[in-house]
DNA sequence: ACTTGTCATTTTGCATGCGCTATTGTATGC
DNA sequence: GCATACAATAGCGCATGCAAAATGACAAGT
């Protein structure tokens, strides 16, 4: 059927109210970006553009210029005539993901460590192990993964590389999908907790080498018990 | 049978030749990239899109398709009335950019070293060295960055991590605007050449952590070196 | 002369039009 | 019944149209 035809004939596209200058593209993007970690596109979904198009009031245009990008950032896979479709993760795609998140985070501790931070600089790390203990009594395990989010984002931030903060971000959202999946299905994360508690005693203490250690082994075991989840998983789910 | 649908007005797209089914976004993005990486668009080059769009022949439509990738990448920016603009790099920039390289390096001579690779697995290693080392002697350092890419490009075929592979291959692009600055102008890369022959050996022999530690400091050195060029560079530059 | 407001121009962001082609459904031969 | 040939069609890649907003030129007021 053709397009959208007669919902509004009005052509004028920015007639809108006092419209601040949010690109249509943009918010496509950052929509479709959200549904997918959030599961609601999940894993295999497939749309049209016209039917994005439609689903967000706008033109194939900005929908095609914000696929373009996720496909770039590996979240979704253009395919030609039938639209885009939500990428599997398979167990080897989290390897992948992991061992690099590990080692970027390693390199953010080394990082730190190196630029030599004051105390107050690691006060939020602190506040954010407060939170996850906080929420390891209350077993609320949303919680947990809110806190261990906002501790690694700092992590980032202290090390003072945009790059190295956006490459990770990146990843680490591409991680969030399964780890919704798995959130309810691991071990309590007490010893997680406790180590990223005594990474950040060892930072305070400048202990490059143990915190560097410290982290890197951590996060490789943690990884090791979510792709093991993971895989089980993944038969059901490609 | 095919009925050819019938005319054509001028305008077509398929007017081409025989060409077969490339993408004319996908076209437009890479020779853009290989412009700026090989400084036919120089640092601060401006263009808007419908100059592109006349000198590539097509419309606007696929070329700004090819600019938000290239934007993603990081190797322009958009600028809404000025049209695309070649990002600069600032010695900030460089410094990031070698950090993450050395880091992703120093984890793909982990992974290859986890996975035990039989001594064949390595000969294209050696055969880069070699290479390096014919460049060396001949004074050609256009040939020795070749082999030098070669290398680090087998290097992370042998890692085994896909995303790791791509990651580091943007990153590296970006160092080549700055390293045909620097190319005349460094030393000799006698020392780095030797390196790279001694990671070889020690990974041959099983010696992991060697491995791993004459790869990073070496890059580290080599990457001071660069900077150190490109500072003085930059005043003029930016 | 220096600021400030208006207008023409340029360029963009998005919508829409159009032909090509992969895909699906249907008819035909084995 | 299954495979092949063909026709219908849906979806996409790209071109183009259009109005909004940013820019610069120029005029008018201080």
């Amino acid at each position: 059927m053709t397009p959208v035809a007669t919902k509004k004939k009005g052509r004028g596209p920015a007639a809108k109210t006092g419209s601040r200058r949010v690109l249509l593209a943009e918010r496509a993007y950052a929509e479709i970006k959200r549904r997918i970690i959030e599961d609601k596109y999940p894993v295999g979904y497939q749309a049209l553009e016209l039917e994005l198009a439609e689903e967000f009031g706008m033109s194939r245009t900005p929908i095609r210029e914000a696929l373009v990008q996720l496909e770039k950032e590996g979240l979704v896979e253009i395919v030609p005539r039938h639209g885009m479709r939500v990428l599997p993760i398979s167990a080897q795609d989290m390897l992948e993901i992991f061992q690099l998140l590990a080692y970027l985070e390693a390199m953010a501790v080394d990082l730190i460590m190196e630029r030599e931070p004051t105390p107050e600089d690691l006060d939020p790390l602190d506040e954010a192990v407060a939170a996850m203990n906080a929420a390891l009594e209350k077993d609320d395990v949303a919680a947990w993964s809110v806190a261990d989010q906002a501790f690694h984002r700092e992590l980032l931030k202290l090390a003072g590389n945009r790059r190295l903060e956006e490459t990770m971000a990146s990843f680490w959202d591409q991680t969030r999908r399964a780890k919704r999946i798995a959130l309810y299905r691991r071990s309590k994360p007490r010893r997680s907790t406790e180590n990223h508690y005594r990474l950040v005693v060892a930072m305070r203490k400048g202990e490059a080498k143990k915190a560097r250690n410290i982290h890197f082994s951590q996060r490789k075991r943690s990884h090791v018990e979510l792709l093991d989840i993971i895989k089980q998983f993944d038969i059901h789910h490609l």
